[in-house]
RNA sequence: GCGUGGUUAGCUCAGUGGUAGAGCACUACCUUGACACGGUAGGGGUCGCAGGUUCGAACCCUGCACCGCGCACCA
């Protein structure tokens, strides 16, 4: 294929071209030779005859074809020029049009070569045709050279052969609404999710050819044409069947009804294409749509349509519609269209439309054009385009593959909630989802604990307290309540911009992290003392933050929730209509209000404090691990504050702690080689009764210096350049000031914890 | 060829200029009174490569490599 060869002129003064091919059984239905008017090696060719080689018995003067110029022709393929063969190939069917070309179809529909292909080749196979060309070729000796190339052909998934391209009639449609329906996603009155698929859709439109909406299958809505060919008009008119003067009768009846459409194509002119009247002169079809089988008159008469053209000698057209061209009009022929129904005008147009890109032209475009169209109006305003589910290897799920799972097997060992919440969590924006059966376990145990976070609410009694008592409210009250706030507007943003995977883990954080692992232990304090007011307020505060919970869940737990809202009795205390019957109909969680922040003191302090107490427990949780005092064990602290310290606040570390004991002492002398934590509340020390080990201690302290002078170099670095302070904004500078101080203070403890020591 | 998405911990992925994160997997300890479908602590990453912009880059710009996807082409 990479010959660059020229014209050559032999002995006699004949010039010949050299052509590559993959299919020389096609030659014999070339009808030209083309070469690009701006390739110097052949343009003066242009307008000249050549001699076409098969079909080998024809005698050459019946065999001359013309050299056209053509800007189709890439010269740096193969030799440069291009045999045209249109009606068996799609950019040779072009050329030809435009060149006015005749079209010489070689082929049977079954593949086999027909009478135009020569006697050779008559009645062969398509492939074993190619192979008699190939010897008829080499017998005229005007082979230059054979050798394998590999070049990509579609197969036919069905029969899984090459496929074919062979001229036939099929039916198009010229798109309506094209210029409104890409206007209204280019200026963002439609919006695409991630918006990037808009180009792709832009891109579709602009280059939009007519639908093919002929389907050669079984199955199907077959195309509702009837056709028939009259020799003249005097045949079409001078009959006296009384099924076709019916027919004459339907014409004028209903024609200007739009309920039937009639139209003739010329025997003489057929690429004129459907002309509105009776042609005076030669042979024609007439082609009859029709809407329905039996149609009723404007008389009210009811009238057999179909049936009186078929016994008038009509034949309906063998092909089915392409089953998108009843797709494209789902979003207003499901709501009783064309009848203006009551369904229609009040969800037509709709908010969103969620689908797979895969289909975006399938789909997607053509019931936008449909929906201007018919609707006169968009279908929808936003288009959310899902990532496409693969398997654990990236492959699309498939029936042969047998690589997808049973959605009903998971919902039966795992729960609809958990597929559904798993899935969403593991389905970032845009992006492909590889199925992993561990994110359904994931989504089972979420459940489980959503179910047992609120179990534990319940075993502490009581009806569902609205209240809640400023006066009464703990640290840890407060800080969830801002976390809870945090997590109503993250949420809430998140699902406004269709990032579904952000709302999930928004709530995963908000819930397992914050509310249970810290609130709900630290709750416990209050629930395991004796003042029933405080139990009472604390109740008050989890009703509130779980009723609140719920309904954030409710869109990726629709069941769990759902029971949990009539279990927990939040149902019962809402109006009847909002949230009274069911979950549903709650209202969507609103951030908290500024009068509510005062109210209950959630200021900046709550946040500080909070983090404190959580790198202290953080740190003495390290403390007991390190001395090997495990999980089972009780341990005793002691912390010496660093300013004052409700009692409440340190029975919340102790239990956070997992400690048997937390004792308070200003003025604490530990022993040498006692564990220490050096926090912003205070020293924290975990004596040893008798078993201290003060090179372990004096190692733990060391790697700890190690690790605090490393950061201390690093923010230093920063500080140290001179243009960072006069460039960077000044909370930048003051944070990291404050982060430089934290380290230093950090280290000088650390250094004489380990003085402490010797 | 044109367009488009990606490359961050063993795996799947968040993170769009200021101290690298989550889930799973892994290690150790723990069945304590919501939950072992659980808890606590821990190990593990020069953020694909090379330049550039910037006081500062996983993040912005340029180029490259590799893996996808779409469209066109396939004589």
């Amino acid at each position: 294929m990479a010959c660059k060869v020229g014209p050559v002129t032999d002995s006699e003064g004949r010039v010949w071209l050299t052509i590559a091919t993959t299919r020389p059984e096609t030659i014999p239905g070339d009808t030209a030779v083309a070469v690009n008017p701006k390739d110097t090696r052949y343009a003066h060719l242009i307008g000249k005859h050549i001699i076409r080689p098969l079909p080998i018995q024809l005698p050459p003067e019946q065999k001359l074809i013309p050299i056209i110029g053509d800007e189709h022709v890439d010269f740096e393929f193969g030799t440069g020029v291009l045999k045209v063969t249109p009606a068996h190939d799609k950019a040779d069917f072009d050329i030809g049009q435009r060149h006015k070309l005749p079209v010489v179809d070689i082929m049977n529909a079954n593949g086999t070569m027909n009478e135009l292909a020569g006697e050779s080749l008559v009645g062969l196979d398509r492939f074993e045709a190619r192979k008699v060309a190939v010897e008829r070729l080499k017998e005229l000796a005007v082979m230059v050279e054979e050798k394998p190339y590999e070049n990509s052909v579609g197969f036919s998934q069905r029969a899984d052969v090459p496929i074919e391209p062979r001229l036939s009639e099929q039916w198009f449609l010229k798109y309506p609404s094209v210029e409104v329906s890409t206007k209204c996603v280019a200026n963002g009155q439609m919006k695409f999710y991630p918006d990037r698929w808009a180009k792709v859709y832009d891109h579709w439109l602009t280059n939009i050819q007519d639908w093919c909406i002929s389907r050669q299958l079984w199955w199907g809505h077959q195309i509702p044409v009837w056709s028939k060919h009259f020799t003249d008009a005097s045949e079409f008119f001078g009959n006296d069947d009384s099924d076709q003067d019916v027919l004459h009768d339907c014409i004028s009846i209903l024609g200007g009804e739009d309920i039937i459409c009639v139209r003739y194509v010329r025997d003489e002119k057929p690429e004129a294409g459907f002309q509105e009247s009776v042609p005076k002169t030669g042979g024609f079809t007439v082609f009859v749509g029709v809407e329905a089988d039996t149609v009723k008159a404007p008389s009210g008469e009811e009238i057999a349509l179909t049936s009186r053209l078929e016994k008038a000698g009509f034949t309906q057209d063998p092909d089915v519609l392409d089953t998108w061209f009843s797709s494209w009009l789902w979003p207003f022929a499901t709501m009783g269209w064309p009848e203006n129904t009551e369904t229609l005008k009040k969800f037509y147009p709709t908010t969103d439309l969620v689908t797979g890109p895969d289909i975006i032209f399938f789909w997607v475009a053509r019931m936008i054009m449909a929906g201007y169209e018919y609707m006169g109006e968009l279908p929808f305003r936003n288009v959310y385009f899902t990532g496409i589910i693969r398997d654990k290897q990236g492959r699309k799920m498939s029936k042969t593959l047998g690589n997808s799972p049973d959605p009903l097997d998971l919902i039966a060992r795992y729960g609809a909630d958990a597929l559904r919440f798993g899935t969403m969590r593991s389905a970032p924006l845009g992006q492909d989802v590889l199925f992993d059966e561990k994110d359904v376990e994931l989504g089972r145990n979420f459940c489980n604990k959503l179910w047992n976070a609120c179990r534990f609410r319940q075993m502490q009694g009581g009806e569902v307290q609205g209240e809640i008592n400023a006066k009464l409210l703990s640290s840890d009250d407060q800080w969830i309540l801002l976390r809870l706030d945090l997590a109503i507007r993250e949420v809430s943003d998140a699902l406004t911009g269709y990032n579904f995977a952000t709302a999930v883990q928004s709530l995963y954080r908000f819930f397992w992290s914050e509310y249970c692992d810290w609130y709900v232990e630290a709750s416990k304090a209050a629930f395991f003392g004796e003042d029933a007011a405080l139990k009472a307020n604390k109740v008050a505060v989890i009703d509130f933050v779980l009723s609140h919970l719920l309904r954030m869940f409710h869109p990726l737990l629709p069941f769990i929730t759902e029971e949990l809202w009539h279990g927990m009795g939040y149902a019962a205390d809402m109006p009847e209509g909002q949230g009274g019957q069911t979950i549903m109909y709650a209202p969507w969680p609103k951030p908290l209000s500024a009068d509510e922040k005062e109210a209950w003191g959630l200021d900046d302090t709550v946040e500080t404090f909070a983090n404190a107490k959580f790198e202290l427990v953080t740190q003495g949780r390290n403390l007991k691990t390190q001395f090997n005092i495990g999980a089972g064990k009780k341990g005793k602290f002691t912390l010496k504050p660093a300013g004052q310290l409700d009692p409440k606040e340190a029975e919340v570390l102790r239990l956070l702690l997992s400690a048997e004991a937390l004792a308070l002492d200003p003025n604490y002398a530990p022993k040498k080689g006692t564990p220490t934590a050096l926090t912003k509340l205070g020293e924290l020390y975990l004596p040893l009764d008798g078993l201290v080990d003060s090179e372990a201690e004096r190692t733990r302290l060391t790697k700890e210096v190690a690790k605090i002078q490393g950061e201390i170099e690093k923010v230093q670095q920063k500080l140290a350049n001179p243009s960072f302070a006069q460039k960077v904004p000044p909370a930048v500078l003051e944070e990291h000031k404050q982060r430089l101080a934290d380290w230093q203070t950090k280290l000088a403890q650390t250094k004489s914890a380990i003085e402490a020591l010797s």
